[in-house]
DNA sequence: ACGGAACCGTACCGTACGGTACTCTATTGC
DNA sequence: GCAATAGAGTACCGTACGGTACGGTTCCGT
């Protein structure tokens, strides 16, 4: 029981070979170095030293190719979950920061940029399957972890609130705000914006505000508040 | 004086002629139908009964045509900026969910969406050119609306914050969460997220916790606090 | 040693798109 | 009335992409 999120591993897991592996590997380098207009098949094997029969034969369809993409770095992101449940009042706002401070990280990489690009870009077509799946492996699994952390502050009586999902939705939001469309629009984050960590700290202060039980230790008491 | 956010108007007009309008609304619809790939440009000379060449004189190249669809949309959407100041404090915090209200129509739209999708599936090529036009014309435009009701809160005693970006992005945060970029990536609002009116009225409670000043008429007070 | 499977590289095919050229019609200015 | 301009409709061109087929090579099992 040393991770719980886990449960649908077994669901519908990609299990690529290494060769498979390494043909994703160079198809994502590609996306991320020319967009959706470098993707193309005959560049996939050029880039990876297979052929374009190998490319159907492995992966069916140039849909499919990419959905694989997508699940083959889900699967490769797979947070680290910490197992442990935070000891004490500061650890979890510790852990709530670096939760905070890791999904700005993960939202900004290259990566998971272009390929949010791919899938948006796509979702107007193919009744948005890529869109989905990106929704499933990518948005979700993040949901999940911050789910365990605010449902262990509950039972910690660090935080306070009766519907999880509003909860998790204003903690993503105060994280978040607006950066990841305007990056994903192209906008690369000015100096203040990339300060990941001074920006994941002022969104918990302000989450906890919201969220936060009177826990005598909670708060660092004063100076420092982040406010306003 | 009765607008203040029209400063830059002049600075690249549209300025299109009825007929062109026409073919950018024809235009649009096929891009809120289909999709980029319904796009083309004989689709599109098409649908709006003209021939491709005058498509090319009146626009140029097809990515400006694509700019001049954002650049028009944008003019088309502008919102009513209600001149006058807020009268009390329930008048600006009415202000404030109507703001909020809108934002999260707008984001919501068929057209918003469908453009978001087009700009950012281009965002990797071209150097971003269109996203770039979205973010001037679409985002910065809602955030100097927003801005201005925060600078006249803040001068009214409403409100209390040093640092007007990390306000602004606090509200855009609680608003709209991760909604937008959920909704560009096909998943559409369940239920309790089409309720635009409560979302809104709820993540401007909480703003005000994290902004308010302990204005005495500012807050319900007590009942309906929207808290959790 | 031999047969077969896997697979790379390349050539090939059909299609679709961006962009241009050309013809024919209607409207406008004089 | 008449030239001239604008514009619709269509045909056309070059290119690029998804997908398939084929020859040659390597590797593995027997």
């Amino acid at each position: 029981m040393s991770d719980a999120l886990v449960q649908d591993r077994v669901s519908d897991a990609p299990d690529y070979t290494p060769r498979q592996s390494a043909v994703l590997e160079e198809a994502l380098r590609l996306l991320v170095e020319g967009g959706d207009r470098a993707l193309t098949t005959a560049a996939i094997a050029r880039a990876a030293n297979c052929s374009k029969e190998s490319l159907y034969k492995w992966f069916g369809d140039r849909d499919d190719l990419l959905a694989a993409m997508v699940s083959w770095q889900a699967a490769k992101v797979r947070v680290r979950t910490s197992s442990a449940m935070p000891a004490d009042s500061a650890d979890f706002r510790r852990r709530l920061e670096e939760f905070a401070s890791d999904l700005l990280t993960v939202l900004s990489g290259d990566v998971s940029l272009a390929l949010n690009r791919l899938a948006i870009g796509q979702a107007s077509r193919n009744d948005s399957r890529l869109g989905g799946l990106v929704l499933k492996r990518g948005r979700d699994a993040i949901r999940q972890r911050a789910s365990a952390l605010l449902r262990s502050g509950l039972d910690m009586g660090h935080l306070e609130f009766t519907d999880i999902d509003r909860a998790y939705r204003a903690l993503y939001g105060l994280v978040v705000g607006d950066l990841h469309v305007r990056m994903l629009l192209g906008d690369e984050p000015a100096g203040a914006d990339r300060d990941f960590r001074g920006q994941a700290q002022r969104a918990i202060g302000q989450f906890f505000r919201l969220y936060g039980t009177a826990d005598p230790e909670g708060e660092p008491s004063g100076k420092n508040h982040n406010q306003h």
